[in-house]
DNA sequence: TTGACAATTTGAAATGATTATTGTTTATTA
DNA sequence: TAATAAACAATAATCATTTCAAATTGTCAA
């Protein structure tokens, strides 16, 4: 566990660490194989999905993709398997958006803005901040991640305006 | 509204920028008249419990403290205060916490830390992190303002473990 | 290849935070 | 003080997410 963040200098010499670390379905058979979690058509649809996927999906948009693959699919399993996920570390819960969580495969330290309008989020390079904890903060708390969340309006939202 | 966000230069320049910005019930009070808003004991109370708060409370925690001045008070009012301070944007509405929401009255850009373990969250000055969005991003988008959440384990929490 | 068993899926119901509705009360202003 | 507009409290509704209990299905050893 970190108990502080990194340096432009540290950073400069670690750039690997920032580079995006997304797993394709094998990745997560063989995770969850190690792990004793079976693997169901229903979670490898929902690996499928997930693979290179930089949209962003809520657990909703999940479950509306995979059904069109496996009609009779449940939420509860969408939601069971983004969560074991979430607790193995291989996605991220992004909560930037107020009405609904996100979960995003890329597990790189990087950050999100989301257009107030559309409510669609993009990605945003770790390199773009350099977060460093003052003293204070670091007596009373081991950090462990952190997360930038820019807010603003898109293109085509502006262009309605 | 920014497009863009400011260098470690500008910051010196503009401290003030980033000093503590947090109304008083006063203040309150005015900035509702303004607007034709009433002013109701409920809603004095609210701005009271609100006033130098730095322990950013859920709209649950209010309701219970507001409860022991105003026993009648529906948990409806207080969402309505809290929605209309957050519009004015005299509040923040915090989305750091997975399980609910919680309200900041400063207002001035700073930035979050929550213990992983009891959820307690305080505060981290703005100074410490410098972001900076990519050209690619502001073509993309027009920022207007960034939050950091970091998370971690508190003193206590880690002592338990 | 099969059968046993535990893990997983499912669908329904529950939960908990938040929002909408409605009729009553209160603040404001003429 | 009456008229009227806003805010109140209570209740019901909504919506994302979780829980639960039965039915189903991967997995692995025989």
């Amino acid at each position: 566990m970190l108990n502080r963040f990194y340096s432009d200098e540290e950073k400069k010499l670690f750039t690997s660490l920032f580079v995006t670390k997304m797993n394709t379905s094998e990745n997560l058979i063989e995770k969850f194989r190690n792990r004793n979690y079976k693997i169901t058509p229903q979670r490898l649809g929902i690996f499928k999905i997930l693979e290179d996927n930089l949209d962003h999906p809520s657990a909703e948009d999940i479950f509306a993709t995979i059904k069109k693959t496996y009609p009779t699919i449940s939420f509860t399993t969408v939601y069971k398997t983004l969560d074991i996920l979430e607790k193995m570390g291989e996605v991220l819960k992004i909560t930037i958006d107020d009405e609904r969580k996100h979960y995003d495969p890329n597990t790189s330290t990087h950050h999100h803005i989301i257009c107030l309008g559309c409510n669609k989020i993009s990605d945003v390079d770790a390199e773009s901040v350099n977060p460093v904890l003052p003293d204070g903060i670091l007596q009373e708390f081991t950090p462990s991640r952190y997360h930038v969340s820019f807010y603003g309006t898109c293109k085509n939202c502006l262009s309605k305006q």
